[in-house]
DNA sequence: ACACAAATAAGAACAATTATTATTTAGGAA
DNA sequence: TTCCTAAATAATAATTGTTCTTATTTGTGT
């Protein structure tokens, strides 16, 4: 469960590649706070906005920096569609993803499918560690 | 079935903004070529370099200005996976893809999944219409 | 308060892709 | 065959999303 006060922690036990520990900035306590709680996978863009509103001054390379921190941490997921900008969960646990096709807005989907199989005609000689399947359709703004 | 011959037809058939019909020049023969029969999942970069050995001064604009001509055309898929390049593959049958956690390599999955369903709690009122399944493990290079 | 490494803001750099533009060319008609 | 005209091209600028660089500022342990 993604927290301010949880991450802050974690962030503090946390050593940089030097063997230091990093270090809690406001800029990131806002980042921490913008999402926490936050369902509806919001972009880079769309975190800086929402900090700029208390922060003005915050840079869009930080918000970057702090998200990328936080993917690597293990905190947050990344998620990558379709060539548009990335978005980021903070909710991590094995989850699919459902996508309108017109307005692209992101949906978490709490089933997963792990027993899904294919022929070994098919396998290539891989090695099979996971799937992932995301549903595509229309959302209820989008039906019309 | 992609082949050269086909796809210069089905360009001659096909007609431009203004109503007037597209034209097949040597470069883009030369694009279609790179692709029958491809299984190798080309990014445009790919393209470029192969159709280069005949035509050495044909430009990457070009190139991609040919495969998003022949993606709008239902000719070839377009698939975009984890912020990398995007590659082109010109069989366009349903299907689904593996991917190599390790070196990228990408390869088509005959088998399709078109019975997963979702919850109502989770369908967030959406009109589904596909799922897209991607399977991620280790190629046989990769297992060492 | 001090010291020092971490973090910041600003903007340059980057990679993938698309747009612009002056020039060349395909292909139908005379 | 030659002409005509819109389509296509090469070259390169522009754009988008993201990361890197650097001089400056700031947490945080002492």
């Amino acid at each position: 469960m993604f927290t301010v006060e949880e991450v802050c922690k974690k962030i503090r036990e946390r050593e940089t590649a030097d063997g230091n520990p990093m270090k809690v900035t406001p800029q990131r306590r806002l980042i921490f706070k913008a999402l926490e709680g936050n369902n509806q996978h919001p972009t880079a863009e769309n975190v800086h906005t929402q900090v700029r509103e208390v922060f003005p001054d915050i840079s869009l390379a930080t918000v970057y920096k702090t998200l990328r921190e936080l993917v690597e941490m293990g905190e947050i997921l990344e998620i990558k569609h379709e060539g548009e900008s990335s978005r980021f969960d903070p909710r991590t646990d094995d989850h699919s993803h459902l996508v309108c096709e017109d307005c692209g807005r992101l949906e978490d989907v709490s089933q997963t499918f792990p027993h899904l199989s294919i022929s070994d005609a098919d396998r290539h000689g891989f090695a099979i560690s996971r799937n992932f399947v995301v549903f595509y359709g229309h959302c209820p703004d989008c039906q019309n």
